[in-house]
DNA sequence: TTGCATTGAATGCATGTGCATGTACTGTCC
DNA sequence: GGACAGTACATGCACATGCATTCAATGCAA
């Protein structure tokens, strides 16, 4: 009946429990803030960022669904369903992919990237004080407003 | 048009990055690991973690709800019916609060701390190896079994 | 004691997620 | 050309989560 973790064990929970409260910590504030003020959620708000960087990266117009999904962390079908929350509020665009029909390309209309930058500052903000801040406070309890 | 982050803006979402990654790889792998070979989420063994640390130090059989919450990342909500969850699957008790009737005092029973002991080892092993490596193989993905 | 605000936990509901699958398309081999 | 495996994305489904609410019990005041 091994009980005990061995240092090298502790160590390693103890950063991963530090791990899981600042993301705790991050996520739901960003969830909270993000969503109260401008309707988007954190991984929505990923994915516009990753539209903005993208384009301007390349000067393209639109990324396609599969070059979206290794830097967000979710399923591909989570991430489907995102772009389609995110083109009913008119933030996005779809449009079938020329040169391979499977594929879907995924454009900022001017109103996604207008929301972006409304929201980047928050987004910031929000990092600076939850990143900054000492762990403890988690999603459950009340955050800054 | 503020286009771009200052240099602290970028650091900060370098930092945010890197945290989300090594989030989604290691809490993707626990729950997948922990899922296949114990029947665990990532949070059902927290929960179980929490017990057994909070026995041991404090000497006691169980421990209430409340006092579980803050240490694991979850709402009110989803707590309660994560600790159904385990009640369920014969890992712990539920009993009313002596002191207070409306509390409720978490216990483990032999088949909770038996699980627990059993899936600590895999536990740590997937902490050492997502913990430790490089970012980038996030959930989507598939990770050595 | 009664009355009332507060706290601890459970539940209704809406939503986001992942897995498995379905659908459309591509490329290859024959 | 036709058959078939593989890829890209969407969808059915089950489930975990959070918010708001509800129910029970406590503490305090009159």
């Amino acid at each position: 009946m091994a009980e005990l973790d061995s240092p090298a064990e502790a160590g390693l929970v103890a950063e991963w429990r530090e791990l899981l409260a600042r993301h705790a910590a991050a996520s739901c504030a960003l969830d909270r803030e993000l969503g109260d003020r401008y309707g988007l959620g954190m991984s929505e708000f990923e994915v516009l960022e990753r539209l903005v960087e993208g384009c301007r990266a390349g000067g393209r117009l639109g990324l396609r669904v599969s070059e979206l999904a290794p830097t967000v962390h979710l399923s591909q079908s989570a991430l489907s369903r995102l772009i389609a929350r995110l083109e009913k509020g008119g933030l996005v665009t779809r449009a079938m992919c020329e040169s391979d029909r499977r594929g879907v390309t995924v454009a900022l209309t001017e109103a996604g990237r207008e929301r972006y930058e409304q929201a980047r500052p928050l987004h910031r903000e929000v990092l600076g004080l939850t990143l900054g801040a000492p762990p403890g406070s988690a999603c459950s309890g009340s955050s800054s407003g």
